[in-house]
RNA sequence: GGUUUCGUGGCCGAGUGGCUAGGCAGCGGUCUGCAAAACCGUCCACAGCGGUUCGACUCCGCUCGAAACCUCCA
């Protein structure tokens, strides 16, 4: 594959280059939680992989807009006798109203994510605060012929719409096989048919959130709210529509039809699914009652947890796996995943003394992660990644292109961390002095580190910035001091401080070089 | 039952028609006051059976096994 960005549309199957509709601009929509429950690591992984895809394109040079809705309404009960709406019912529960469940449950997901380093979207929006936008979007739905009324409550015509249109493209589904297996539910009797799916539906007496229509007091359809924001954000066409694999029939193919319906045509070019989070070889999920809540994974409190494992850790877990394949949790998977990006994360900071070392004059030591570079605004017309060094390719010009080359066949992150441990191997030899790096060839290395690993794949040393560089200088004093007990020979002395500091969680390390330390 | 997808070494996980993925764990060395780290070497694969091919883990077929979706779910 050339220089050249290549995702996997899962309309057709196939990887196909990415050509934005409006370069250099880029719109990407993504479906958010649904905020009735505390996140846990089935929602770390759509919202790391479209961070990935997201900051990927930001580095090319494209202006995104990134939208992910927070579902905040609207998606019914299905072991409930009546249509009850599931922030509804967990309020009535709790004696909260509804929006402060939502409210609790919004901030709680918004926690997790930054702490899993996952940029805030360009705009978040609410359902509940588009109740107009889905009203006008069913009014035009039904305006098409495409949908009709029952008692208060409108239905779309799955049948008449796939006479001159294919409901069931994206998941592959056959419109016979849609119209007789589909199971029974409450108010099926109102329906024309049973594949037909509601875009607004009248509320019971009981139902507390409720809002006027033209047709009745009632909410909005499972469906409409994606297909009404991301074409109020985005435009009646965009580039990129992510989700869930689980989403993809009927979420996403619904969306399809109310937009070709609504609009006269479709709304999204490329569709991108990650897979499911596995444990014990099946889905992570509310529904089967297996999920472990990110805050379990941070502090350690689930019995199937041996131990606490950092966001970093979740983060790196999840990117070492590509993001169209399942992943399967585990303890030693996770331990995997922390030590191996403990190497990584040493291996740059062992490259940061490489450099200082290589300078005439001491340098302070390098900031960890850092800021992603900007983009330049504006200026790219035809965003690619940067051009191969001139003068024959070394080694490490091999791994940056082979980085780009990487995250070119559709953001396969496990291949960019490869290409990373090889460097560590690189620097880790030259630190070993059994080879030599050149100053330019040592700046390339720490630039593909800033790149790749910090700014792409988004993984950052968790220690305090802040309190680093005094503690960094506090520790320096006392290796000093150890340094000399050493240099006399006082093993009991040095030893001592070494343990004393293990207590604390440092860990000293004595190379050729002189002693490092660590907070574990 | 239908749709989609997958089965890689002790564990997790890439990838390709012929050339080492990588990480973690194991084994043997080197280095080291000790420890740790690091470096070098090394063991363990491509579910099974056929077919295509000069050659398949990679393509095709079948068998077995697994998952997601078909109902809210990331």
């Amino acid at each position: 594959m050339d220089n050249q960005l290549y995702i996997h549309n899962t309309l057709s199957r196939k990887k196909e280059l990415f050509e934005p509709i409006n370069p250099p601009f880029a719109g990407m929509y993504v479906c958010g939680p649904t905020v009735y429950g505390d996140p846990h690591l089935g929602h770390a992984r759509p919202a790391i992989t479209f961070d990935l895809v997201f900051r990927y394109l930001l580095h090319l040079g494209y202006r995104v807009r990134y939208v992910r809705n927070i579902t905040d309404v609207g998606h019914l009960v299905a072991d409930l006798d009546e249509g009850e709406d599931k922030i509804a019912v967990k309020a009535r529960v709790e004696q909260l109203e509804p929006m402060e469940i939502a409210q609790y449950y919004a901030d709680r997901y918004f926690t997790y994510m930054e702490a899993l380093n996952v940029k805030r979207p360009s705009i978040e929006p609410r359902a509940s605060g588009h109740m107009i936008e889905q009203i006008l979007m069913v009014r035009k739905i039904l305006d098409a012929g495409y949908a009709y009324e029952v008692n208060g409550s409108v239905y779309f015509d799955v049948e008449k719409y796939s006479k001159p249109y294919e409901y069931g493209k994206l998941s592959g589904r056959i419109l016979e096989d849609l119209l007789t297996n589909t199971r029974s539910l409450e108010g099926q009797d109102e329906k024309r048919n049973a594949a037909d799916f509601a875009l607004w539906k009248k509320a019971q007496p009981e139902h507390i959130m409720r809002w006027p229509s033209p047709w009745s007091d009632g909410f909005p359809g499972w469906h409409l709210e994606c297909s009404a924001m991301s074409t109020k954000y985005l435009g009646e066409y965009f580039d990129i529509h992510g989700g869930g694999m689980d989403l993809l029939f009927p979420h996403h193919e619904s969306e399809i039809a109310q937009c070709q319906a609504a609009i006269g045509h479709e709304s999204v070019k490329y569709w991108l699914h990650n897979n499911m989070v596995t444990i014990n070889g099946q889905k992570m999920g509310k529904s089967l009652g297996n999920f472990i809540t990110l805050e379990e994974f941070f502090t350690g409190t689930h019995a199937s947890l041996q131990q606490a494992y950092s966001p970093m850790t979740i983060r790196f877990f999840i990117l070492q796996a590509h993001y169209r394949s399942t992943l399967d949790f585990s303890n030693e998977a996770l331990q995997a995943a922390e030590k191996g990006l403990k190497k990584l994360l040493a291996g740059y900071e062992t490259l940061g003394r490489l450099i200082a070392l290589n300078q005439p004059h001491p340098q302070p030591l390098p900031k960890r992660g850092g800021e992603p570079s900007p983009p330049a605004p504006g200026v790219n017309q035809n965003p690619s990644p940067p051009a191969p060094l001139p003068g024959g390719e070394g080694r490490i010009a091999a791994i940056q292109r082979e980085c780009y080359a990487a995250m070119n066949d559709d953001f396969n992150s496990p291949m960019v961390m490869a290409n990373l441990f090889e460097g560590v191997r690189i620097i880790n030899s030259a630190a070993d002095k059994k080879e030599s790096l050149s100053a330019s060839e040592l700046e390339l290395m720490k630039n593909i580190f800033d790149t790749f690993l910090f700014d792409i794949l988004g993984l950052k040393d968790e220690k305090s910035d802040d309190q680093h560089e005094v503690l960094d200088g506090l520790m320096q004093l006392v290796l000093a001091v150890r340094q000399k007990s050493r240099e006399t020979k006082d093993w009991g002395t040095s030893d001592q401080i070494r343990d004393a500091l293990q207590n604390l969680h440092i860990t000293v390390k004595d190379g050729k070089e002189g002693s490092v330390w660590n907070i574990e």
